[in-house]
DNA sequence: CTATCATTTGATAGTCACTATCAAATGGAG
DNA sequence: CTCCATTTGATAGTGACTATCAAATGATAG
């Protein structure tokens, strides 16, 4: 499986990766140095060494340097790959537990970095909230399937809502405290939901 | 207390605040005519018969003459007002009835057409995510009231979460279908979430 | 190895949201 | 009516983003 024969490694894939992930590199960098507003794209784009037109081609928009999500997508995989008796919490958590393992702690560390700037800087902050009502869509979808129920029924909605909010409270906690691990944060959050989230 | 003598009603004020209304009017109008991001600032500022200049006078950003919500103040203070024997979601319910006696049918419209633009147009989706996340602060400030805790305390701030999410579902959800009641929806989302998200 | 083709790039010019500044207009108060 | 404070409009930016076109560059067939 690693690097079968029919993989896209040509010059041009390679070299297109490797701007990517320059301007990227550069882009985090200059916003950690000088702030996010402070930081126009025609620098970042100079210190990719890139015109600023080929910024535009990588990334849609400013905020898509940051606001990508490496995590995703694996995160979902893990998700769906947790066996079926699991309730939907308990998937949840599983699939938390899955990722603390398989992230290795620079990845990690760099992924909290990130988070960290997004929601602290009040531009991106925004952007960031919309990802939480996308994942209130996947929540439900999630759910659905582990319930045998549809995705657009009302319970289903509303606990995907439910859990949406709560990961979401543990990230705003977790990016005002340093000290925080937001994984740690996130999976209290859902234990205490399902609890009933005794007051 | 009602109209003190020191109510500033002079011609500047009033003036100023049927131009404020003009813009937040024909604002409204232009980005229901053309859609949002077909409107330009240049345009309403015509219509509302003002310069350029002056629009930004009246609203920090093109986003604002949308996002500002009347009734947000109406609301703490009728959740603030509840007796203190209720539970945190028994005060919010109440709140949501007393709100619900307050508002005239025609003001709920209106409200009603705000919100639907709101939640589909995806550059104000994502800057009313926003106020979600100052919800769940607002929330947690009125639970810690109500339970003689911190309004900083996990558990709080975990309820004041799920609480968010479930109302931002519950937005959503009315957003998509123009048949909704909204706070009917809230208010059984919120229900559904005191019952412990049966599933 | 080279000629050709498709893709990628950079340069240019433009739109729109938003900021800063300053002089002219206008309401309020004595 | 006059003087003062506030409000307004005009002008000139900056920065994100779009459209377009010609030049550069990687892939490929002969």
């Amino acid at each position: 499986m690693t690097s079968s024969p029919a993989e896209p490694t040509g010059l041009r894939e390679r070299k297109k990766a490797r701007t990517r992930a320059a301007i990227q590199r550069h882009a985090l960098r200059l916003f950690h140095e000088q702030g996010y507003s402070a930081t126009t794209v025609d620098q970042i784009a100079a210190a990719a060494e890139i015109s600023p037109s080929t910024f535009f081609r990588y990334f849609p928009t400013k905020e898509a340097t940051v606001l990508y999500d490496a995590l995703d997508p694996v995160l979902i995989e893990a998700a769906l790959a947790q066996p079926p008796e699991l309730s939907p919490i308990g998937a949840l958590r599983a699939t938390m537990d899955t990722i603390r393992e398989q992230i290795p702690a620079d990845e990690w560390e760099r992924e909290r970095q990130r988070q960290m700037l997004v929601f602290r800087e009040p531009e991106l902050r925004s952007a960031i909230m919309e990802k939480f009502a996308e994942g209130i869509d996947l929540l439900a979808g999630l759910a659905a399937r582990r319930t045998g129920r549809a995705a657009d029924d009302f319970e289903v909605r509303n606990w995907a809502g439910a859990v949406a909010g709560v990961v979401m409270a543990a990230f705003l906690g977790a990016a005002a405290d340093p000290e925080a691990d937001t994984l740690v944060a996130v999976d209290e959050a859902v234990a205490h939901l399902d609890a009933g989230l005794p007051l």
